[in-house]
DNA sequence: TCGATGATTGAG
DNA sequence: TCAATCATCGAA
């Protein structure tokens, strides 16, 4: 497995969310219950695209402010954040030139390695309920503020995107996106149309 | 400072 | 349908 090019990430936020379908989002961390490392991974089925000026429901789009630093920054690293209090969300940080900030929200994964320790992360859910919702993915993966403005292009970072997924053939189809309350009529949701074995 | 809001989830 | 829960951000 390889990871991508910058280069990937530095198109529109809608293209990058389009193609981030399908790709797998790794993480390695350790195993609180046995102390040792191990690798948890998901196939990417479920993305937003967040933009700048031209997207309202974007955290770009009033500008710079010490949160959102990481989407205007380097492209392909990870922007994290509390939302609700409760939860935490995980993007990618993507731009086209002329844009100057945006991100790709993780949504969905399908979960592929280290099912048994997202099952104890998420305390005991069905395999169906481990990672289908943005903050469920974090808290099955382990993922935190500690990982906010990781590089994903790296692939011996702990927290990684990879490429060169065998998959079978697959659609992806645009929707609106889901929890916001401005720009609602943006169709930047994208969703892996197929289903793939949730069990 | 202060108050409203929020890229969610799980329970009832 | 609704509470949990708190960081963030703009207004005062």
């Amino acid at each position: 497995m390889n990871c991508p090019d910058k280069s990937f990430y530095f198109r529109s936020t809608e293209i990058v969310a389009k193609e981030l379908i399908g790709k797998k989002l790794v993480r390695n961390t350790s195993n609180t219950y046995s102390k040792t490392r191990v690798r948890l991974s998901g196939i990417i089925i479920e993305t937003e695209a967040y933009g700048f000026r031209n997207d309202s429901a974007s955290h770009a789009f009033n500008g710079l402010t010490p949160r959102n630093g990481i989407m205007f920054g380097e492209v392909g690293r990870a922007y994290v954040y509390l939302v609700y209090g409760n939860h935490y969300c995980i993007n990618v940080s993507a731009r086209s030139d002329k844009i100057g900030a945006g991100a790709v929200l993780i949504r969905g994964l399908y979960p592929i390695e280290g099912r048994m320790i997202m099952r104890r992360l998420r305390k005991s859910k069905q395999v169906i309920d481990l990672t289908s919702g943005p903050g469920k993915i974090t808290q099955a993966m382990n993922i935190n503020r500690a990982q906010n403005g990781m590089d994903l292009t790296n692939p011996k970072n702990d927290l990684h995107i990879e490429f060169g997924v065998e998959l079978p053939s697959f659609d992806v189809i645009a929707t609106t996106r889901i929890g916001i309350s401005r720009a609602i009529d943006k169709l930047w949701r994208f969703d892996c149309k197929n289903r793939l074995e949730h069990n």
